[in-house]
DNA sequence: TCTGGGGTCCTAGGACCC
DNA sequence: TCTGGGGTCCTAGGACCC
């Protein structure tokens, strides 16, 4: 039988979120700016018909953003997730076969489908999603997920489409990959789109054209996958159960340069206990960590450092105050005097299910006990928000602190009670 | 002055073993 | 003196995604 994707991509998904709680803001230049309002990362439709492009720094379009009355937002990832979450609800009442691809992606397998008028049925999905949630989405509807990616992105700029396009028929596929430049396709980024336009690959029709061989021998194994999808053979799988990640990472720049220890330390402090909860959510454990520091990549007259440090751990662990102990070390390994620092972060690393950690005599008990607490701090951070719990090698201090200019109102209050243990709880209790 | 954050997979090459 | 070949594991680097 043959299969069917469908790809739901909600349009400008930050500006669209942003814009659900206040209507004067229709029709209206929006973008979204990343930590430390530092980059554009999402724009409405008429901020991108003002010109403004995805990652430009923000101060580059200070002057369009007051002569064009720009809406200017901070990033507010919580607002985001739910409402990432409500549009997947709303999507499962359509298929229960459903991979939540990105915080804004979501596939549908529609194979069950294929005898039914698909493309009115995907009207209807992107009827509800707009009428339930407030979020346009747009839809593309394939053979294969890559085709699906293809049809997605054609329907948001074909205005007869409108944010609908089925890619069943033959002829319609053809149409689409020769009007599709091979760099748009899933799979394909700027260096294999260069490649590929020295060999005389232009478009998505010719990508789907070239010999396995040629595939194989200038994209690799993965590149050979996405030239069958293109060829209407399905290589990608759904994947309804997202696998448990393998590394975790935490990490932010500075709003300033930073050159103190206990700074850094206080930042990465924050980091370390926001990874280790990532951890415990997945419910894995981690058998290394690892920190690196590093200044501007971008300020070219002062001196640039980067560095990092891998710690193995006696046996993996979720406890986030022997990881806080041996992150702590890892910076200090890593630290220099002389440098103005921009960024710190943790990578946890060989992780692996909890259930699978044994336990040796000599860490049992101190472990039984961690496990408790962290169960503690779990519920407190996810009731009251994660500034609830703190230590106090956090500190108090925000020279590391983000920058968040143009926060949207916090329409959901946090109880912001700070209860602190001590920095050395781990080590001087060991 | 001001430039994000968090992931995955593949490949080549070196170390090491028999 | 003769100096092979196959396998595994690990790591760094490069490519991609949103």
């Amino acid at each position: 039988m043959s299969k069917l994707f469908a790809l739901v991509d909600c349009n400008n998904f930050y500006a669209s979120c942003e814009r659900l709680f206040d209507p004067s803001l229709e029709e209206k230049p929006i973008v979204v700016l990343s930590n430390n309002d530092g980059c554009v990362i999402a724009r409405s439709n008429e901020a991108k018909a003002l010109g403004i492009k995805m990652g430009v720094p923000a101060f580059e379009i200070k002057s369009l953003v007051k002569t064009h009355g720009v809406k200017v937002f901070s990033s507010n990832y919580e607002l985001y997730g739910d409402m990432s979450r409500r549009v997947v609800e709303t999507l499962q009442q359509f298929s229960p076969d459903l991979e939540v691809y990105s915080i804004d992606e979501s596939f549908l397998d529609l194979s069950n489908f294929y005898n039914t008028d698909i493309q009115e049925y995907a009207k209807e999905i992107k009827a509800t999603v707009q009428q339930w949630t407030g979020i346009p989405v747009a839809i593309g509807v394939a053979p294969t997920k890559t085709l699906a990616k293809v049809a997605n992105r054609l329907s948001k700029k074909s205005s007869k489409a409108k944010g609908v396009l089925v890619l069943t028929d033959p002829r319609h596929i053809e149409e689409a990959l020769k009007r599709t430049k091979a760099g748009d396709v899933w799979g394909i980024g700027r260096r294999y789109a260069k490649k590929l336009a020295e060999l005389g690959v232009h478009t998505a029709w010719d990508l789907r054209h070239v010999t396995d061989a040629f595939a194989r021998k200038y994209l690799t194994v993965v590149g050979l996958r996405t030239v069958k999808e293109l060829r209407g053979e399905p290589c990608i799988e759904m994947e309804m159960v997202p696998p448990a990640k393998q590394n975790i990472c935490t990490s932010r720049s500075f709003a300033k340069t930073v050159g103190n220890l206990s700074a850094i330390e206080e930042a990465l402090a924050t980091h370390t206990i926001r990874c280790a909860t990532k951890l415990r959510k997945q419910k894995s454990c981690a058998g290394a960590l690892t920190v690196f520091l590093q200044t501007s990549r971008f300020n070219e007259q002062d001196k640039l450092y980067f560095n990092s440090r891998t710690i193995k751990l006696n046996a993996p662990t979720s406890s986030e105050l022997e990881l806080l102990h041996y992150a702590k070390l890892a910076l200090k390994a890593i630290f220099r005097e002389g440098y103005g620092y921009k960024k710190t972060g943790i990578i946890l690393n060989d992780i692996v299910p909890e259930n699978q950690v044994q336990l040796s005599l000599l860490n049992a008990g101190h472990h039984e006990r961690d496990t408790r607490l962290m169960q503690t701090l779990d519920n407190l951070r996810e009731r009251f928000g994660f500034a609830t719990v703190g230590y106090g090698m956090q500190g108090e201090g925000n020279e590391c602190a983000l920058r968040k200019e143009f926060a949207s109102p916090c329409y959901t209050t946090k109880v912001a009670e700070v209860m602190k243990v001590g920095w050395n709880y781990y080590s001087s209790s060991k």
